[in-house]
RNA sequence: GGCCCUAUCGUCUAACGGUUAGGACAUCAGGUUCUCAUCCUGAAAAUCGGGGUUCGAUUCCCCGUGGGGCUGCCA
């Protein structure tokens, strides 16, 4: 199977975008076919410099990489593949020859009306409750007349001759049947008075020789999918199934718009997400696997993906699930992968941390405690600063550390931990002493416990006791319970 | 206005004629834990309305209603 994703260059990779490319690249890899990415870039005022390395470097992000067309090798835009360009603006002669096969064949023909009277046209169709529709002026005219105008250098376009009385139906991979009357279809424009082809011309070429076997694409395109099969029609081509995605919506369920959400994929890649958590969740949204699993791998979703379990109504982009995602995915890392993914945001804020040999030992502690890297540096602070306790926080009435047995408690801890030997400093031989020292003295475990962790870390939360006491090493925790010690005694 | 699509908890969704309408997120209430998280248990929460068809409709059909898309020499 052969599909497609073909982004115009009019900005960032919007996520239901990345929506429609994942399902496109889902179906390629599950039948081991081929992924490809185009450029439609046939609207030159709307194109934007730099677009397109911004698109395909959110697509590699997310883990989608093509494997044919337009992608990112070593940083650079490049082509790949025997049936380019993929860039359309590249294959202008290819349309003009087409658009030229439709005029010569008939379903197709020249129109010289003006930008201003097709305006005047709409709004008086408009004013009477028509629908507005391109009224066939120029369908009449004479052969000898049109080419005089053309070779006089009139500007014109070429329109496409829809059929009055036919109906056109299709089965749509998510739909279903779908059917449109003729006469409310309007002569689309093929190719614009600047001789570039429009979308609907452009992609049925490329689609045809592409050899694409199945087109997945916004429902916003619903609509016009009967102009593109009269074109494979006339053009004497099979057409590509056609597959129409729901589209994603605001909270009020508006079309999922850049004032109420944020809508580019680099906006969540900022924030701190994880392609996998991203991923996953985009899968989820209109599609399930008609299981109750949850976390998909991308090698999951290849396997379980299929466009019959696809819904049909747009779905709310709502991000509250994004956020457990998240933390799901977090959890999941394995340790040295983890360590390895936020060392680069604790290195900023602490420099020493990438020289640290342990620096997988202490993210191990706050990975089942952050939701986004960013919190890290915060979390570990106590392992590259002194911290600094205040007595408010060393006693602790929940915990029934009073301020008047806290020094006691700090003087037992200090002595029995300085008893420990070097050698047995684990976190289980710490929390087999501390258990008895707790003991001896009648305390409950959480009174020996939160002293230690406020001395060890400055902190109101934290990892555990035991685990921060390990990490530090013995002498760093003996010396700061005696800093503790010395606080509460000014 | 016209054409087309669509409709289950707040949200994402399951149930493809027969279920106490299921799951997940979020919410709330408990529990585990030295704190915070994690984790565990539980609760509350939905079939848009009206007609049909059927022994029986969330499910099929029709009509409304709501929402969405298209209606550009944009894609």
């Amino acid at each position: 199977m052969r599909t497609r994703f073909a982004p115009s260059p009019t900005g960032y990779l919007h996520v239901g975008g990345l929506r429609t490319a994942l399902s496109a690249y889902l179906l390629a890899k599950q039948s081991k076919g081929t992924f490809i990415v185009r450029i439609e870039d046939t609207d030159r005022e709307r194109s934007v410099p730099d677009a397109v390395e911004n698109m395909l470097t959110a697509l590699h992000w997310a883990g989608i990489h093509p494997d044919e067309g337009v992608m990112l090798e070593k940083g650079l835009i490049t082509q790949k593949g025997t049936r380019g360009p993929y860039i359309q603006s590249e294959r202008l002669a290819l349309y003009r020859h087409h658009a030229q096969e439709l005029l010569k064949s008939g379903h197709a023909y020249v129109c010289f009306c003006s930008p201003k009277r097709l305006e005047k046209m709409r709004t008086e169709q408009e004013a009477r409750k028509q629908a507005p529709m391109y009224d066939r002026t120029c369908i009449k005219l004479k052969d000898e007349e049109v080419q005089r105008r053309i070779t006089s250098g009139e500007p014109h376009v070429l329109r496409l001759k829809v059929p009055r009385n036919e109906i056109i139906a299709y089965e749509d991979e998510i739909r279903g049947p779908m059917s449109f009357q003729g006469h409310t279809i309007d002569d689309q424009v093929l190719l614009k008075s600047d001789g570039f082809p429009t979308y609907h011309l452009a992609h049925v070429v490329d689609d045809h020789f592409m050899d694409i076997s199945v087109v997945i694409r916004g429902e916003e395109w619903l609509s016009s999918t009967p102009k593109h099969l009269l074109l494979f029609q006339y053009l004497g081509w099979k057409p590509p199934r056609y597959a129409h995605v729901p589209l994603l919506l605001n909270k009020d369920r508006t079309k999922l718009s850049k004032r109420q959400s944020a809508v580019s994929v680099e906006e969540y890649v900022q924030k701190g997400y994880l392609p996998e958590a991203f991923v996953n969740f985009i899968a989820l949204l209109g599609w399930n696997p008609g299981t109750t699993q949850e976390i998909f791998t991308l090698e999951d979703l290849i396997e379980a993906f299929s466009l019959d379990r696809m819904q049909k109504a747009g779905a709310i982009f709502d991000t509250e699930k994004l956020d457990w995602l998240q933390g799901q995915w977090i959890r999941r890392l394995p340790a040295a992968e983890f360590a390895k993914r936020v060392l680069p945001v604790v290195a900023e804020k602490y420099p020493p941390a990438s020289r640290d040999k342990d620096f997988t030992a202490k993210t191990r502690l706050i990975q089942e405690r952050v939701t986004f890297f960013s919190e890290a540096p915060a979390l570990l602070s106590f392992f590259y600063e002194e911290p600094t306790p205040s007595v408010d926080l060393l006693a602790n009435a929940k915990q029934k550390v009073s301020h008047e047995i806290l020094p006691k408690i700090l003087e037992e801890l200090s002595n029995t931990l300085d008893g420990v030997l070097t050698d047995e400093w684990t976190e289980s031989v710490l929390s087999e002493t501390l258990k008895k020292l707790a003991e001896g003295n009648g305390w409950k475990i959480g009174q020996v416990l939160w002293p230690l962790r406020a001395a060890l870390t400055g902190l109101p939360y934290s990892p555990g006791a035991y685990e921060v006491a390990a990490a530090l090493g013995k002498d760093v925790t003996i010396a700061r319970l005696e800093a503790a010690r010395r606080l509460i005694t000014q």
